[in-house]
DNA sequence: AGTCGCATGTAAAAGGTTACATGATTCG
DNA sequence: CGAATCATGTAACCTTTTACATGCGACT
């Protein structure tokens, strides 16, 4: 099985879900799309793992609702004692910021202002999930301690890239950072960049 | 053409590179392996994007080290004027915070300090770097910009992640965490388990 | 003697996204 | 009247990983 399922499993352990529910539970834990999960659902079941049951509905679509069987348990309590593999992170982001020498300062600063109004949202739609948590008193001995560690740590480290985003935003301004940059190449065409390519020093990436 | 291309196209816009030396500096753009790279590579001189010369080398295999084209600077020019897409992150070790209370306490303080292990070892790698990029004095005036303020967005980011791994450590230790929910399970078998799983409230997730 | 670094490539498999398909209800 | 929510599924496509394939030199 592979970490999707495990996902999967760590949500059905504290709660019968939907695959449609699971589809918007594990955007923080592992995201994935329907079509991934519902083949995925059916493959768990047949192996054992879950079991489900048929919900008629009226107004809304039938559902079938999952739970995790005794198997799916001792799975998901054995791949807990394996140590997770590393993260991966792709953020485009990042490479447009490594790229910021190859554009022009109003469009780097544009990124970098976008940046920040992302993750101010993101933040504060959190900041209302942990006081329901907390309001629920469930934020240190139940199966909510996990998603309340989570939630704040996402608000941890988002605030801190806030914080990173306006260093660079001081460091652009203070050193004149583009101005300097287009001193070096006179006007600033993509032709006079290319003659400046190898005017700095020789450090790696 | 996909984000790795851009990827590519970013690091040769400083410096020509041979696959091999891409694949190590792209680690921290955006990861891939040799095996993405070189088709890739072929499939972009194919397009006019790049260039390249073979380089004969005694001891050593002979290498191709690609260069960026005219057509591929403006590809990359236009592209830095898109808003990037979300990021994406993908982390076993959430999977893990969040099942937490699946497990028992030492096995989540272990995740935890292997965690904090990890993240401090890349942490002092980085450092030496950084120190390395100031060195040079390249750190606000140069392509070595993007390159110095993401070594330190990583860092700044791995070491509010340390304060928030030992934030939960002393949440577990001051609450007693796992001991009140093995006082809710009684012994803490699989079977007991699953007889609390519909004890606590009804949150989210 | 064995692993690491340099160096390039292909093929197969797994993982993930986008698009196709359907359809009632509720809210603005 | 259009968009969003609820709800499940398949097919085609793209991206990424793993495995196969080769080979010399340096270091332990």
């Amino acid at each position: 099985m592979n970490t999707l399922g495990y996902a999967i499993l760590s949500v059905l352990a504290r709660r019968p879900c939907s695959g449609y529910q699971l589809s918007t539970y594990l955007e923080v834990l592992w995201p994935a799309k329907h079509s991934q999960i519902y083949p995925l659902l059916t493959k768990m079941e047949q192996k054992g793992f879950l079991a489900f049951e048929h919900v008629e509905q009226t107004g809304k679509p039938d559902k079938k609702i999952f739970s995790i069987t005794e198997a799916g348990k001792e799975a998901l309590a054995l791949w807990m004692k394996e140590s997770p593999s590393d993260r991966i992170v792709r953020d485009e982001f990042l490479i447009k910021m490594y790229s910021m020498w190859f554009t022009d300062e109003e469009n780097a600063k544009k990124l970098i202002h976008d940046r920040i109004s992302k993750l101010k949202r993101k933040v504060s739609l959190r900041e209302k999930k942990i006081i329901k948590v907390e309001n629920e008193g469930a934020h240190h001995a139940s199966k909510h301690f996990g998603r309340y560690v989570l939630l704040n740590r996402s608000n941890f480290l988002d605030k801190e890239e806030i914080s990173w985003c306006n260093w660079v935003l001081k460091l652009i301004s203070n050193t004149n950072f583009f101005k300097l940059v287009l001193g070096f190449l006179s006007a600033g065409t993509l032709n006079q960049i290319n003659q400046s390519i190898n005017f700095f020093g020789e450090l790696p990436i």
